[in-house]
DNA sequence: AGCCAGGACTAAT
DNA sequence: ATTAGTCATGGC
């Protein structure tokens, strides 16, 4: 059994390493030249090729479309990057991952994975959403020899996993947060359809009534599912840029003042431009071991443009 | 062996 | 309104 549907997308600066290496999403797997995954309901593969991107998929082409949004291969990108302000931490993280895309992601994956992420390294993340994977999801249609043949685990069936069990996937304390997400959508407290009518902040608050949800992952979900730029996740690493190569001096940085700077300096595509930032910083701390990270973070950042440079 | 990881919650100031 | 302690687990 093979792909049964080929197609080819002409995109210029689509950067596929970065897009699914960055850790915006966790079921991507190398692949020969390419990747694989699951994206809803479907298994998919996508290459670089010439002037474009290459993918197929099990199924017939009625899929064509929502995979290319999902990918954001139908966006051009050189606006966005020409929105940055030009300084210079900006013009070397697009030096660095031109190419990086945002994904559109399924709300309810995207909540889930990062309701597994907090306190946790990017390649364990990808391990406890393998493991739910394993353990609930839907087997799809795959060719032969493929990695991922299931889809991620609706919230119907996650809430009715035990917490043991969970537990089980490496979860920890993030095991009851889980069950209360899918608990929630399952009775209708929650409903991430609803979401696309609200403003960023009426969607984060919702967003943050579930329990284990803060604003980092809130603001997570909102940028990397709904697309909202006004939506800057910081966490441990974009807060070390922020304060690395922005406010090199000062001494003791608030959240709220690095909050401020982020909703006023980096112009209407303010999510694009953290996701560059996250990325190029781990990019250069852990001289491209993206999976495990750096042995010590604080180690190589000397050599890094501050604003001021 | 000890520190860190795409945090959030709770309790105590 | 800030701050410390706590929560699992694994990589380095």
């Amino acid at each position: 059994m093979s792909p049964t549907t080929v197609q080819f997308w002409p995109v210029a600066d689509y950067d596929l390493a970065a897009t699914l290496e960055c850790g915006q999403a966790f079921r991507w797997v190398r692949s020969g030249a390419g990747w694989e995954s699951v994206v809803g309901d479907r298994w998919v593969r996508v290459e670089p090729a010439p002037g474009g991107l290459r993918a197929s998929w099990m199924g017939d082409e009625s899929g064509a479309g929502g995979l290319c949004r999902h990918l954001a291969a139908d966006e051009a990108l050189g606006p966005i990057l020409a929105s940055f302000p030009d300084d210079a931490p900006l013009r070397a993280a697009v030096a660095r991952c031109r190419g990086l895309r945002l994904l559109r992601q399924d709300p309810w994956e995207c909540l889930a994975s990062f309701i597994c992420s907090s306190t946790k390294q990017i390649v364990q993340i990808r391990q406890i959403v393998a493991l739910l994977a394993e353990g609930w999801g839907a087997e799809v249609e795959a060719p032969e020899g493929a990695v991922l043949r299931r889809a991620f685990p609706t919230p119907e069936v996650l809430a009715s996993a035990g917490e043991r069990a969970l537990r089980d996937c490496k979860l920890g304390f993030r095991a009851p947060y889980l069950l209360d997400a899918a608990r929630r959508l399952g009775d209708g407290r929650l409903d991430l359809g609803a979401l696309n009518g609200l403003d960023t902040p009426a969607a984060r608050a919702a967003l943050m009534e579930i329990h284990g949800v803060g604003r980092k992952i809130a603001d997570c979900v909102l940028l990397f599912a709904y697309g909202r730029q006004d939506a800057f996740p910081i966490d441990v690493w974009v807060r070390r840029a922020l304060s690395r190569l922005y406010f090199p001096r000062a001494r003791r940085l608030t959240a709220a003042r690095l909050e401020a700077f982020s909703q006023s300096h980096f112009g209407p595509w303010s999510g694009y431009a953290q996701q560059y930032l996250f990325h190029y910083m781990r990019l250069e701390a852990g001289r491209g071991e993206l999976s495990g990270g750096p042995a010590d973070p604080a180690q190589g950042l000397e050599a890094l443009p501050g604003a001021g440079a």
